[in-house]
DNA sequence: CAGATTACTCCACAACTGTAGAATTACCTG
DNA sequence: CAGGTAATTCTACAGTTGTGGAGTAATCTG
């Protein structure tokens, strides 16, 4: 790993910063229509930045959105952290963690970029399918032992993931406003139960 | 080699019942895709018709729309169906019919077209919503005594919401090819503890 | 100073979109 | 048979989309 800085060459990015400018716009887009619905002139214009940025700095408009979706925190890495307290309570930190998350993610989560790009585009739907698949459920039914340990992290994730769209995509009301800790007591006896409690 | 039989002009001879194939071209697309990625074009070609009749027979892009919603039953009805054997094993049935509904509906759903819609189209998210919030939680709320009824309400919808994007959409495994029996006999409790249980 | 390299904008293109009107043909009523 | 109406395709238009190339400006290295 060279963590020698790299001789910048040629021009200096000016103080405007660019890149991470289109970059937070295209996750503001993308969260808010999903990756057909956002077009590049849109994502360009939230940014202030000629279009041709995109390319500049992305290639592709699935470079950019590559790009978006690398999360800042590796949500493995979470996973197995909240994992490692054992299973007992794991519905409530694990509905904790996700509530506050997204709260004050103020919609910008990867999650809902790629819950909502899943609906219309192929590649965000097998994505979506893949990290519920591999990254979250993978690891929970690993830790679970129990019979029937991928129906029951499968089970879970329809929980959560109904739990995004109603509260952070279509926004139903009072679930849409309800506070954190009214939804972790709701919920996460439901999750513990997919966890450990009879599910036939 | 003319293959294609060449699309004459004008009427044609015979009945081909056309409006009912673009309407059910148009369920299909817009189940597949949702209402934005789903044109007018592609539909017409799917119902082997000009693009023009949907002018034609719906005037709009919208028009077909609304058509395309009108759905078969009346979920009210079916609704209103369900309630009247009263709370106690209201999760199950609720279950059961909606599974069973969409297992054999081929995919082809109102509701799959609305809550696919509803991530890109502003429309369409205003009609679930609305029609979550009046039309089925607002009469499961009604049949429940309980305080906190809209809160639950809306807490059964983020777990049949989720069922859907799990198994029908998104098709997470092993949920997606689980028998319907399995995921009644999984969810409904879930579902009857948000009507009746303990939710604090 | 001369390149080289990066940052950035502008313009063009082909494809696709929803909408609109005109033209053509078949069927129905009298 | 005459005339109207419905059914259907064709052509056109203006807008938007992702992509690509060309050109300009700023800064670096040598």
């Amino acid at each position: 790993m060279t963590s020698a800085p790299a001789p910048r060459r040629g021009r200096p990015p000016g103080d405007r910063n660019t890149r991470a400018r289109v970059l937070a716009a295209a996750r503001r887009m993308f969260t808010e229509r999903g990756y057909n619905a956002a077009s590049l002139r849109d994502i360009a214009r939230e940014a202030g930045v000629d279009a041709g940025m995109v390319r500049h700095y992305f290639v592709d408009k699935a470079g950019l959105f590559r790009a978006a979706m690398d999360m800042p925190v590796d949500p493995s890495a979470l996973i197995a952290s909240l994992l490692s307290g054992g299973v007992e309570g794991l519905g409530e930190r694990l509905l904790r963690k996700l509530v506050t998350e997204w709260d004050d993610a103020g919609n910008a989560s990867a999650m809902i970029i790629l819950v909502r790009s899943a609906m219309t585009h192929d590649e965000s739907n097998r994505m979506l399918r893949e990290f519920i698949s591999r990254q979250v459920l993978g690891r929970i039914a690993a830790a679970v032992d129990a019979p029937d340990r991928e129906l029951r992290a499968s089970l879970i994730g329809s929980q959560l993931v109904g739990l995004v769209v109603a509260r952070y995509i279509v926004r139903v009301e009072p679930l849409a406003s309800a506070d954190p800790e009214t939804v972790v007591a709701a919920v996460a006896p439901t999750v513990q139960r997919y966890l450990t409690g009879s599910i036939r």
